[in-house]
DNA sequence: TCTATTACAACATATTTTTATAGGATTTAT
DNA sequence: ATAAATCCTATAAAAATATGTTGTAATAGA
């Protein structure tokens, strides 16, 4: 299939999870906090999150008290920066990338196909933003509590 | 990275390579022959095309002077096509397709996204045939021609 | 200063999935 | 019968996914 890594679906959970808490007041939020509220395992989280960090997608506060925080304000992380930060490329094919990694790219059609699809794709991702998905997640939250809870 | 399987790409490759055969005249084409001028081993090719000849993109002539041919004309098969009878779904992520999969999937705000790019992907692959493949594949042959053997 | 908390680092290990190769059985034209 | 193909099953190798262990370093607060 074409498959979004779990590298990058967590990630973008995990981003989208910091932006909320940060919104609602937390200077730092630590990672155990993250990983109980979206089911994932701290240590695997752990591992994610150094890729984030090293690209200033977010900031650590060592010691007690301590956590991370978004490097910059949700609206300015787009969803393409955290994919790349954890995948290095946002392309669907290598080759797209580096034309010695197919033999026959000045002859291949699919490569333009293959281009066509990731160029597509990387300005939607370009277009979307970590506030966007928090604004869209909000709207369903409440929506479903209206459900939940009707007067 | 958001990556298309190799399963994906040589199966495509596969899928072009007969129809551009079927066109210069050959009835049945071996898989043998694919895999040499493709570049990929034989032994992958043939359990790649199991889900091809199921999903009715190849027919299948055994014995000797057999081989494998298009399950319908070339502008008739879709990437899409190739890509879902290889991977099952077109998806980016399983939540789009399995509401189970991710817990809080009411709550997501990124599932929006998720399914908002796989819609995207979907559309695109739905538009491209082999045959539009074939043509781009022509064109930059030729066009290497032209510049390898410069008049 | 002491203690609890938290990030950080370096591993090791296990599981699952993807990618790829190998051997042989079956079918069919000649 | 024989050679040429597909077909079928098993296995190996590599990568992705996930958890575990054992620490060290930094910091807030008592
Ligand atoms: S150049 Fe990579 S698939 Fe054709
Ligand atoms: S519902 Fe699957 S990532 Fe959110």
């Amino acid at each position: 299939m074409i498959k979004l890594s779990t590298k990058g679906r967590y990630g973008t959970r995990l981003m989208v999870n910091l932006a909320r808490r940060q919104r609602l007041g937390s200077e730092a939020v630590i990672l155990k906090s993250v990983a109980e509220e979206e089911g994932i395992s701290i240590r695997y989280l752990e591992q994610i999150i150094i890729p984030l960090k090293i690209n200033k997608l977010v900031k650590s506060i060592r010691g007690a008290g301590g956590g991370y925080c978004l490097g910059r304000k949700a609206e300015d992380i787009k969803i393409c920066d955290i994919l790349k930060a954890l995948e290095g490329t946002c392309s669907l094919v290598e080759c797209v990338e580096d034309d010695q990694f197919c033999e026959k790219t000045s002859t291949c059609g699919a490569y333009e196909i293959w281009k066509g699809a990731t160029d597509l794709l990387r300005n939607y991702f370009e277009s979307v933003s970590l506030e966007d998905i928090l604004e869209i997640g909000n709207k369903k939250t409440a929506a479903a509590k209206r459900k939940a809870k009707p007067k």
